[in-house]
RNA sequence: GGGCAGGUGGCAGAGUGGUUUAAUGCACCGGUCUUGAAAACCGGCGUUCCUGCAAGGGAACCGGGGGUUCGAAUCCCUCCCUGCCCGCCA
């Protein structure tokens, strides 16, 4: 969420910001009905203000003579009407506010400078590690995965519903060995706290961290009990700090959780639908960072090489792809997706996606730092990525590193957690 | 799920309708004193919003929301959370 101070003191930088994701034509009015409101509400705050300062002196002034023995019926009746007004100006000035605030989740973060203007085809990749594998002859990761009885879709299919998987004997141990190696990377090597964190949250943390509201239908959420399954560990481990102020010396800070991730993908139906690329509940290990504002886009270098650091440690070639202005997520300032290469699918998919926030989540989850005492408080910067999510790692894996004789080669790096060599 | 007790500033902790601009202590910051430090003393000590070039002025905030009243931390309703007891349970 942007600050209203934004709107209407860098109104030419917001504007600029929203034609660069090419979303200008669609936002203006939204931004000049946010202008008039703001008008609206300064003129009602120093009217309705007005009438309680009036009021405060009045009442204190009742309090004085009736101590004194004086009659203040008609003080108090004068007071009672004022005090009408102010409840009439309140009511239209929470309306006001209500809109305003309606309006600012409607508008999306302004990228950085450094972000290409323009639809996806303006996206880049900066960089690419690895040498994708020829297509010939490899077989899609559902065959294999079956082959092998790594997966058993169609029974995954039968207890919850397309979508969902089951993983079974090497494969079930393969999803744990990804989760160790994940975690123990980024908190032996990288320096990330490991947190363990409920996959149920409430709305305020939905709405800290942008799902909400405009995202509710792509959220599985609870019929009995208030609560949302969370799409992300980012929901739960950013907003751990929400309304808090943080002490300079905390920052920059690094956590790092597990967690299953549940996603209705509305409106994706038919898309990706075969085997690993598009499920409604996986498996992910989430990074997530707070900083100084002037350490943002240094931050956001680090935390994607300690994204890229799980996939060369597995061994599997990716490439790194700045997103253009009008394919950056709703909340993200700048986004780095990495997409690694699924010889039998012939596709690069998209295993993590790293963004700076800039204060934009900050100051919906009102996550704040004192930069020395006595200094006011500010909106810290959030990063997130992930490291990775699962399905389609274990789906370049099964593609990547398949043999001739249908069996798979386990990378080095995670025999010692799965206990084999190779999948046969 | 039922009952009881609570929720006040960074922390502790007063305050049950009107000089409360929320006492007091601790912590923290500045100063005096000191070679330096400690102690002592003096001063400061929150967040948000509106207004103003500024100095300043004003408003709101005692878990959230609503109500009663001229006036609410204080009374009422409701929700949330914490602790304890009972019940249930992996």
């Amino acid at each position: 969420m942007h600050d209203i101070r934004m709107v209407r003191e860098q109104a030419a930088a917001l504007r600029d910001g929203m034609r660069r994701r090419g979303a200008l034509d669609q936002l203006e009015p939204v931004i000049a009905r946010l202008e008039a409101l703001d008008r609206e509400r300064r003129q009602t705050i120093q009217t309705v203000e007005e009438k309680k300062a009036a009021r405060n002196a009045a009442s204190q002034e009742v309090g004085r003579r009736k101590k004194a023995g004086e009659d203040a019926s008609e003080l108090q009746a004068q007071t009672r009407t004022l005090g009408e007004e102010i409840a009439g100006l309140e009511a239209s000035l929470t309306e006001t506010e209500a809109a305003i605030q309606k309006g600012l989740y409607d508008i999306p973060n302004v990228t950085l400078p450094t972000v290409p203007a323009g639809d996806e085809t303006h996206n880049t990749v900066v960089r690419s590690w690895g040498t994708p594998r020829a297509a010939d002859g490899v077989k899609p990761h559902w065959e294999v995965g079956e082959a092998l009885k790594l997966l058993d879709l169609p029974r995954g299919a039968k207890i919850s519903g397309s979508g969902f998987i089951v993983f079974r004997s090497a494969g079930a141990r393969l999803v744990r060995a990804l989760m160790n190696l994940m975690l123990d990377l980024h908190t032996r090597e990288h320096g990330y706290e490991e947190l363990w964190v409920p996959v149920v949250v409430n709305r305020a943390a939905m709405t800290g961290t942008g799902q909400l509201p405009k995202f509710e239908e792509d959220m599985y959420a609870l019929t009995d009990d208030q609560g949302f399954l969370i799409p992300t560990a980012e929901v739960p481990v950013t907003n751990l700090y929400g309304g808090e102020i943080l002490d300079a010396a905390q920052l920059p800070m690094a956590l790092t959780a597990y967690s299953p991730c549940f996603r209705r993908e509305a409106g994706a139906a038919g898309k990706d639908t075969r085997g690993l690329l598009r499920v409604h509940e996986f498996d992910k290990v989430e990074l997530v960072r707070y900083c100084r504002p002037e350490d943002g886009a240094a931050q956001l270098e680090l935390l994607t090489g300690h994204a890229e650091a799980v996939l060369q440690k597995l061994g599997l070639p990716y490439r790194v792809v700045l997103l253009a202005a009008g394919d950056t997520g709703f909340s993200s300032a700048m986004t780095y997706d990495l997409e690694v290469f699924a010889p039998g699918v012939g596709k690069w998919l998209e295993v993590s996606s790293c963004s700076v926030f800039t204060d934009y989540q900050a100051r919906r989850a009102n996550i704040r730092f004192r930069a020395a005492p006595g200094e006011k408080p500010q909106f810290v910067y959030t990063l997130n990525g992930s490291a990775l999510a699962f399905p389609r790692v274990i789906a370049a894996l099964l593609e990547h590193y398949q043999q001739p004789d249908g069996s798979v080669v386990v990378p080095e790096a995670l025999r010692s957690y799965v206990g084999a060599d190779s999948l046969r």
